[in-house]
DNA sequence: ACAGAGTTGCCATGGCAACAACCG
DNA sequence: CGGTTGTTGCCATGGCAACTCTGT
């Protein structure tokens, strides 16, 4: 359905920048760029289909409200949340924060608003993105595993699109441009869209870090970093999954296609992260075992009828798969006993170091998942280079639970 | 114009709550209120119109089109800036960040979509706040000084309603009832609406801060805080000014009551921050003393023609009066002269302490400004807990101006 | 019924880049 | 004409509170 043109380049380019730190009101203002040469890059079209497991996908279509969201409440409440998401060429993303409460809105470019913002329509179960401004979601598939549900999203067209909408300014093909293609490139060689999963997105741009790591490319922020994967897999939508107070930021929509070294990497990982949990926090995880209606385990996809249990098994670790992360791994620091405060230290102060600290061990944790080991001294240095000796007073912080103490010793000892 | 419904307390309270330090994934979750006695604080309903700065406001209505800015730009720009706001009866505001690009969109509860999203009409210069949903600017007036231009947002009756909206669940009329009218009653004295001025949100937070602190009272953080102050002065819109590289986040369309004892304390203190200022940050403000069109010296407010310089003039200082702000008091620190970098520390580790420290010497000009001494203790644990000792290492930052070395010591010596 | 947990809306702030205006 | 500066759009993250759901 798509024709076969490829990001070829000239005259179309992303104008992502290698991140400078300009950011201090120094007026000097030095671009440094590396001069990567001027590989145009064939932007690779389809992607493989398999193991799709089908996350049921609904929509609902009023008269003048339209929810296309995957998750559809089947309650009475206020409904601000719809996440809608305007399919238009690029630069105009709503996500959650900002779109309308309980009417409309939405818009693309192309005044869709009489229509109800979105428009839709049903095919096979076949998730396709039509390079205009329609969105066709599947229907849930109620048979057994590995059903065709989704795939094929950032088709050339749809890059290009990208590109030319994230650009917006004409003649600079530059050497930003095969930076980019190479950033486009790898995003579509080891993601996919995919209903019903989600990917934590730190675990994305950290994958991402490490990409350009290897590849002695200069990354750029996580911001821009989202436009970027947001301009490709259109349709991306936002969600905060995690335990309560410890919810992290998740593009919802995509996953590791299977056949990714990124799959692989993070599944030994997984179990590594496993080994050091302690019991209880794996526990967490069980009661998702037992099957019932909803597939993902996540509040999401409303009804579903007809899923088999493997169906679900499936779907479950697959969700697991992109899900685990380093806020979940670590156990909970819990209280911490201090028989006196020094100075005009307040609990708080205290509470506040401690969740730096958990923050610092989750970082750590992370790029060992990822095994960004480079990246291991970067955190460190970046955690204790305000306190070169020890962390304000004699204080330390000891946890309730018996395992866990003094963490990241694990990974440095 | 309104009646004089107070905000009589019981059956409607805004569940704004006290910040209670429930950030960490502890369990407990104590809420913690204080138990200040049922007071049914009558809301004070008219506010005096006294030194109104005409500001000048202006309109551009298309077919389906609204820009209801007070800063139209007239080009090409892509124009998804527009900010529009609903005026519905609370909850929906719209920021910049998500609202629609180049279409339409914005919506209240009530569906005012076929009418461009915000109605408009123009009454003699005067902004009213009919409590419905309709917004009505003045335009500009062009004469002397002093004409009434704006005032009286924030009726009773907008109050009823952000009070129910807010909180719209029933049944509790608790202490939190006198808590936040007590608050609301401070804002409604302390502030108004006013169009073409702007009040960085530091600052409007600061002095919250400071009258919770006086009065005893527990404050809400500054995002709940922006609800609050978004529900009594509606159309409050977002802007972020500033030097480049030091943007901060103002509410636009909003200024200190000309009577407010805020206003004396922020022109006694405005007094000594200018004093302490090296002579080349005060030329900062001068190029606007050139009177041109441009009546308040910011992009904003488009075409202007026939603004005498009085009133450029009144609208400039009231404009500085709540603008001046420590991001801007403050010299700019200049490159950091460094012989020999120690151990792995990069040049990019000096620039960010030193922009850390910059937003330490902010903080504490702005509680000094602000008269929040009591603050300064605060604000110096919190950025030198983590280095008890010495910065990291021996470097020392070397300010290139020379007045300038070592700022906070004139406030602390 | 109540308490705890997950999810999400609304608000906050901040970085980058694009754009416009201005200045030399 | 190019470089600098202010402003803003789009993206990011995070806190609080409301809501739902679930387990006791």
């Amino acid at each position: 359905m798509q024709t076969s043109e490829t990001g070829s380049d000239t005259g179309s380019t992303v104008t992502l920048q290698t991140s400078v730190a300009s950011q201090a009101a120094v007026p000097t203002q030095v671009v440094q760029q590396v001069p990567v040469q001027q590989q145009v890059q064939q932007v690779q079209t389809v992607q493989q289909v398999q193991h799709v497991y089908p996350a049921q996908v609904q929509y609902v279509e009023g008269s003048d409200t339209v929810y296309t969201n995957g998750a559809i409440r089947t309650t009475t409440y206020p409904y601000t949340e719809t996440q809608m998401y305007s399919q238009n060429t690029g630069g105009n993303y709503f996500d959650t924060q900002g779109s309308s409460a309980q009417v409309t809105t939405v818009v693309s470019s192309h005044s869709m608003v009489g229509t109800g913002g979105i428009q839709m329509g049903v095919t096979g179960g076949q998730l396709i993105s039509s390079s205009g401004g329609t969105y066709l979601i599947g229907n849930s598939m109620e048979n057994s595993g590995h059903s065709v549900t989704h795939t094929t999203r950032a088709s050339p067209a749809t890059i290009e699109m990208a590109i030319e909408t994230l650009q917006k300014s004409d003649g600079l093909s530059t050497h930003r441009s095969s930076l980019l293609n190479s950033h486009l490139q790898w995003l579509l060689d080891n993601y996919e869209t995919a209903e019903g999963v989600s990917l934590p997105r730190s675990t994305l741009y950290n994958h991402y870090l490490r990409h350009c790591q290897e590849h002695k490319l200069d990354p750029v922020n996580a911001a821009s970093f989202g436009k970027l994967i947001r301009s490709i897999f259109m349709g991306l939508r936002t969600r905060r999954l995690g335990t309560r107070g410890n919810s992290k930021y998740h593009y919802y929509g995509i996953r590791v296609k299977p056949d990714s070294p990124l799959n692989r990497l993070q599944e030994d990982m997984q179990y590594m992260a496993m080994r050091q949990q302690p019991m209880q926090q794996k526990q967490r995880y069980k009661p998702m075992q037992k099957v019932d209606g909803v597939a993902d385990g996540f509040t999401g996809s409303g009804q579903q009828t007809g899923t088999s249990v493997e169906q679900t098994v499936i779907a479950q670790s697959q969700h697991h798969q992109q899900f685990l992360d380093a806020s979940r791994a670590l156990p909970e620091f819990g209280e911490v006993e201090i028989s006196s405060l020094p100075d005009g230290t307040t609990f708080e102060d205290i509470k506040s170091l401690q969740s730096l600290y958990r923050e610092h061990c989750e970082a750590i944790l992370d790029v060992v998942v990822n095994l960004q080991f480079s990246l291991i001294e970067k955190l460190w240095q970046t955690f204790w280079r305000y306190s070169p000796s020890t962390p304000t007073d004699g204080t330390t912080i000891t946890e309730s639970r018996s395992e866990s103490t003094s963490f990241p010793i694990h990974f440095h000892g």
